[in-house]
DNA sequence: CGCTAGCCTGGCACTCAGTGCCACCGGCCG
DNA sequence: CGGCCGGTGGCACTGAGTGCCAGGCTAGCG
């Protein structure tokens, strides 16, 4: 999720030039959502925003929504990578567990980003429907991992599983990091990873 | 999901009449989505097919998704009475994975409106985007049953993190039963619970 | 019986997301 | 120079969802 640093910034007028194309409306789009909702703003304004047609706009993001992801499937693609040169001496729930950590330790300057960006997605009714989507590409991404180290089909139920599970646990470590600033989101995932792959032991007694 | 058996069937002319409203919408707009696919098949269509207006039809349901979900508030309601009525002495994880298989113990004769309502919900992409705003209710019951028992928020880390993780393992297993008609669901749903409460141990070693 | 109040329904028109089609404009190549 | 091409904008169309209003049907009441 970080976006599009590759290019050299402002090739345009030197000054006040920005990141050009996709980035400018990813940016336009967020600030419109953060600051009104996003079903109270339409398309056409996002579009205005950032200075393309509305036409255009469909043609960066299949979808309204699409415009708040970011590069998300670079972070897909991160984290297979990362899962692909996972220790397979580990057990695979510490490989998942540990990538997905991996995969969202941001640097310190996207964090606000990111969390403008989860907070939106994790808040707004429309956002958090089309999240499944998005998350589902990871689902797939992990559960074929977890079938190469096992054996199994991707389709079979432990990779599906632990898939589930997984992401069922990062998700609820971001609306806790959301909701409490205070600590790391890096501390969130490990407390919900660690809870999750020991059966839960807080809760016994 | 037994959906709306309460009704005297049959108050129009005797023979030929079948459920009114809202249950004769849900099984046309079913039976249209099942054969044509969800996104193919327009409002009008389920509308005409059910013999009222396209008006009438988003009176019955907020969305054209909403059609195929029956009585799915009563279903959350049964899950709150039975986790209310819950034998307090055992784990809540154990507590919660019950009330999950019990309320999904559906009779045979339910099996097949079930089976076409879940593949469509989990195999349409825009059901499934959809989903996540239903399922998001049961999350908040389950949540708040695992913070009284707990003594916490229902926001907190672990009653949220209890909530995610059992409603993931409950999607696998209904997956799966989807995959293999074979074994019935309340199977499925056991070995999921099992696997994922006892911390994964088919991954071990 | 007639009248009215209230509910269910349908029709109409409107907003907005998303899409196909085409026309335009820039550069780039031969 | 002329033709090709990728990115863009405009336009028109479909389809979901909504507000508004106009019946019709039923229930209560004089």
């Amino acid at each position: 999720m970080d976006g599009h640093n590759a290019r050299v910034a402002g090739t345009r007028t030197a000054a006040e030039a920005g990141p050009d194309g996709r980035a400018r409306v990813e940016r336009a789009a967020l600030d419109l959502f953060a600051t009104r909702g996003f079903e109270q703003v339409t398309s056409d304004e996002v579009a205005d925003s950032a200075g393309i047609s509305r036409r255009t706009f469909f043609r960066y993001f299949p979808t309204k929504a699409d415009a708040v992801w970011g590069d998300f499937a670079g972070h897909v693609a991160r984290l297979e990578r990362l899962l692909a040169v996972a220790d397979p001496a580990q057990p695979v729930l510490t490989s998942v567990c540990a990538a997905y950590v991996e995969v969202n330790d941001y640097p310190d300057a996207e964090l606000p980003l990111l969390r403008e960006r989860m907070r939106l997605i994790l808040t707004e009714p429309a956002l958090l429907a089309h999240s499944q989507l998005r998350f589902a590409e990871v689902d797939r991404v992990v559960a074929r991992h977890v079938a190469t180290r096992t054996g199994g089909e991707p389709t079979g139920l432990l990779p599906r599983l632990v898939a589930a599970s997984t992401r069922a646990a990062a998700t609820t470590a971001f609306e806790a990091w959301l909701a409490q600033a205070g600590s790391p989101l890096t501390r969130h995932l490990h407390l919900a990873f660690d809870e999750m792959a020991a059966g839960f032991p807080s809760l016994r007694g």
